[in-house]
DNA sequence: GTTTAGGATTGG
């Protein structure tokens, strides 16, 4: 095989002839001699083996020399190489990113990816017969039991201070300063940051990317960011990073304690133990280093001239002209100084401004100029956001006299200098928390304001009993969707045409189901089918049935180890790569066994014999178990058998790919609850469904594992319809209703459905 | 040899 691995890095120099000469990778010129030479470097990327009808197989990786100290930006240390053939299909088993390979026999050509990819201009081809990979591993195996599974981070970070130029590499650090991205000249957005670690090197960042999405979400300074595949390079006596062709990056929030979830647009990224470790070291240095983010300033704290970064919510905006557009936003806090009320037409305001919170000091008027203009025109009323760099400027009104305190106003300039400009919050992070709180008790102050006040009187009416409640009340629900709608009774909702979209207030008279597990489902996408998730018992049984007839099965694709009666398969396309081990498909083993191995995995598969051919469990089996989650296939939308499962290409694997590999068509989690809802004029079913995560503040699939996810939505559920309560009690709701039809069985059907909603305060149960 | 940018305001 002309792929071969040695024990020992420094068996790689002495497995070529000694005649061999080795060239560095930056020495290599077009013009080189190739015969009896040597390249040697380390796997910095590897791409799939592709299919091709000249050659049969290709594989492209990427190789980095880490012996020549390289202080010349000019040197380029990284080349592409392509293995052909029977070559390509062994370089994919054998090596994996981080090893260091040595090769020979290769032919030098000119590298047609060189201006997008920024690497040497030369291109290696591994293609002769005389062609060579000589590899190190730089794997750990670790062997316990039947399952061969290595589970060690695949990636190698650099400190900071240890970054050569020309190297591609990948890092962790403590965002210290960002601007969130702009156009530039050409064709991408650009996200300037810089970044420090416990080095405490501090690294410029520079990153292009033509999709917004894939920038990174910083959000504040102390955010931790994790970036893969970036290039180290001087400038200006300073060491920086730039992406590289294959780039990517995640962002995690950087306060000590706060949840590690990776904030990024990917679907597939890797993240593992090391990760969580590389965040939470980070996060406890910058703590110790007075990095660590600092709370925004509160509206109620700012003074005039200041510049400052602002948490609010967007309540209206309007276009002043093509280079400026006002936005209306609050956070709950009533500013110190006099706010200036910038006046626009009704009609040119998208969305509401109060005017009672306008009359306490609460709503800032905030005039976003040139560049800003972009992002600004695409926010919607209701959304979370945070303006970086905000001015504040004593203004006066034209009507104002000299002798009153002028009032304030915030521009956001143009331009990006400190990093001004402006980005939406998730409205679940975590840090909206205290300011939502407050506006929640503003909420509340101000519908007694409005039920007094005699023009809505006719749009609503408010028992008097319920007054005190919406001001003591610290439970609520909010619309999300910035429609513009009166709220109308539950009468006229039914009196109303349908598809329509209507605002309710309205109180829960029942629900249903009363046991939460059952208001569990599976949700196919693909036939819209809605089933219930099979019990324990059930699932059990198939797993039995699987045992009874447990036969030894052998597939060619698979590498099997068995021990007594339990076996488990790895495809061979994954056994020694290491970027693929995390998928296993384990037989012979009972429902219980299988959840003690796979809390240890992330996606192990069960299967069963049938005439020694591997077969999926039957349904209603989960085909997937992921550590605490068991993911459905839907029965008419999956492949009955699968007789090879396509693991090429995929790095990770998740519920998504390991049943695409399969045939199988995955089902969705879903939370289904329906309400009676009642207001003065009568009652009305509605289901709560497709926007139920939304409501609940959980996705479904967490409440199919996780007993906080649980004990969320009954939190919820007990404040909206608190155990024995009385109507009285019980919270009104603010909703937003959708009406439609459906057709079952040849009839039409009115259906409703609560959307764009969100339960809102205080979970505890009033005692 | 990098497409772009390479932090650093004060205004409408």
């Amino acid at each position: 095989m002309p792929v071969h691995t040695v024990k020992c890095a420094s068996d790689l120099d002495t497995s070529v002839p000694p005649h061999f000469q080795r060239i560095s990778i930056s020495n290599l010129k077009l013009t080189s001699d190739c015969v009896h030479r040597s390249v040697k470097g380390e796997v910095v990327q590897k791409g799939p083996v592709v299919s091709c009808r000249q050659t049969d197989h290709l594989l492209k990786a990427v190789i980095q020399d880490k012996d020549t100290p390289s202080s010349d930006t000019s040197q380029q240390t990284s080349i592409s190489v392509i293995f052909f053939g029977t070559l390509a299909k062994d370089f994919s088993q054998t090596v994996s990113q981080g090893d260091t390979v040595l090769l020979s026999g290769f032919t030098i050509s000119k590298s047609p990816t060189e201006q997008t990819d920024r690497l040497h201009p030369c291109l290696l081809e591994m293609s002769s017969i005389d062609a060579c990979v000589y590899v190190h591993s730089s794997k750990l195996f670790v062997s316990s039991g039947p399952a061969v599974v290595s589970s060690e981070s695949r990636y190698t970070y650099v400190p900071l201070n240890e970054l050569k130029p020309s190297r591609i590499v990948n890092v962790y650090g403590v965002v210290t300063f960002f601007k969130q991205p702009f156009p530039t000249k050409g064709t991408d957005y650009c996200s300037t940051l810089k970044i420090t670690d416990q080095s405490n090197a501090k690294v410029s960042c520079t990153i292009f990317s033509e999709s917004l999405e894939d920038h990174p979400k910083i959000f504040r300074i102390g955010d931790i960011i994790r970036l893969h595949r970036v290039k180290a390079q001087m400038f200006n006596g300073s060491m920086t990073l730039l992406t590289t062709l294959g780039w990517s990056t995640i962002t995690f929030d950087g306060m000590i304690d706060s949840p590690i979830e990776p904030r990024t647009s990917s679907r597939t990224f890797h993240f593992g133990e090391d990760d969580n470790r590389a965040v939470e070291a980070l996060r406890q240095w910058a703590a110790s280093q007075f990095l660590a983010n600092e709370p925004t300033v509160p509206l109620s704290s700012v003074q005039p001239r200041m510049f400052f970064d602002l948490t609010c919510q967007l309540l209206a905006k309007a276009s002043m002209d093509t280079r400026c557009m006002l936005l209306k936003v609050w956070d709950g806090t009533k500013c110190a100084h006099p706010l200036l009320n910038v006046a626009v037409a009704p009609d040119a305001l998208e969305g509401e401004s109060s005017p009672s919170r306008d009359r306490e000091n609460m709503i800032a008027n905030v005039l976003v100029y040139d560049n800003h203009v972009e992002g600004a025109s695409k926010l919607k009323p209701g959304m979370f956001l945070r303006l970086y760099n905000l001015h504040a400027v004593t203004q006066r009104a034209p009507e104002q006299s000299a002798d009153c305190a002028s009032p304030l106003c915030f521009h956001l300039h143009g331009g990006t200098s400190y990093g001004k400009g402006l980005c939406v919050l998730p409205s679940d992070s975590p840090e909206l928390q205290p300011l939502k709180r407050m506006m929640g008790i503003h909420v509340a102050v101000a519908a007694e304001d409005e039920v007094n006040d005699a023009t809505l009187l006719d749009v609503w009416y408010t028992p008097p009993e319920a007054l005190c409640e919406v001001v003591n009340e610290d439970f609520y629900t909010v619309r999300t969707c910035g429609h513009a709608l009166q709220q109308v009774s539950l009468a006229h909702v039914k009196r109303s045409t349908t598809p329509v979209v209507c605002h309710v207030r309205a109180k829960v008279k029942s629900y249903q189901p009363q046991n939460l597990y059952q208001c569990l489902k599976l949700f196919c996408p693909q036939c819209t089918t809605l089933v219930e998730v099979p019990n324990d018992e059930v699932i059990a049984r198939v797993f039995q049935h699987a045992l009874r007839v447990n036969q030894p099965c052998s597939e060619h694709w698979a590498v099997t180890s068995s021990v007594d009666s339990i076996s488990m398969h790895v495809s061979c396309e994954m056994v020694l790569s290491n970027t693929h081990t995390q998928l296993l498909f384990l037989q012979g083993v009972a429902l219980d066994e299988m959840c003690v191995i796979s809390a240890a995995h992330s996606n192990v598969v069960p299967v069963r014999s049938d005439d020694g051919r591997m077969r999926l469990l039957d349904f209603p089996a989960p085909f997937l178990f992921s550590r605490d989650k068991r993911y459905y296939g839907c029965k008419q939308c999956s492949r009955c058998t699968f007789v090879e499962p396509e693991v090429s290409g995929v790095e990770i694997w998740d519920e998504h790919n390991v049943a695409k590999a399969l045939g199988v068509q995955l089902m969705q989690y879903a939370l289904l609850i329906k309400f009676e809802l009642e207001d003065e004029t009568g009652t009305l079913e509605a289901l709560i469904w497709e926007d139920a995560e939304r409501f609940f503040h959980v996705t479904a699939a967490a409440a199919s594992a996780c007993q906080d996810s649980q004990d969320k939505v009954q939190a919820i559920m007990d404040r909206l319809h608190p155990p024995g309560s009385s109507m009285a009690e019980r919270p009104w709701l603010d909703l937003c209703l959708n009406a439609y039809t459906v057709e079952e069985n040849g009839r039409t059907q009115v259906c409703y459905q609560i959307t764009n909603t969100e339960a809102r305060g205080n979970l505890c149960t009033p005692q």
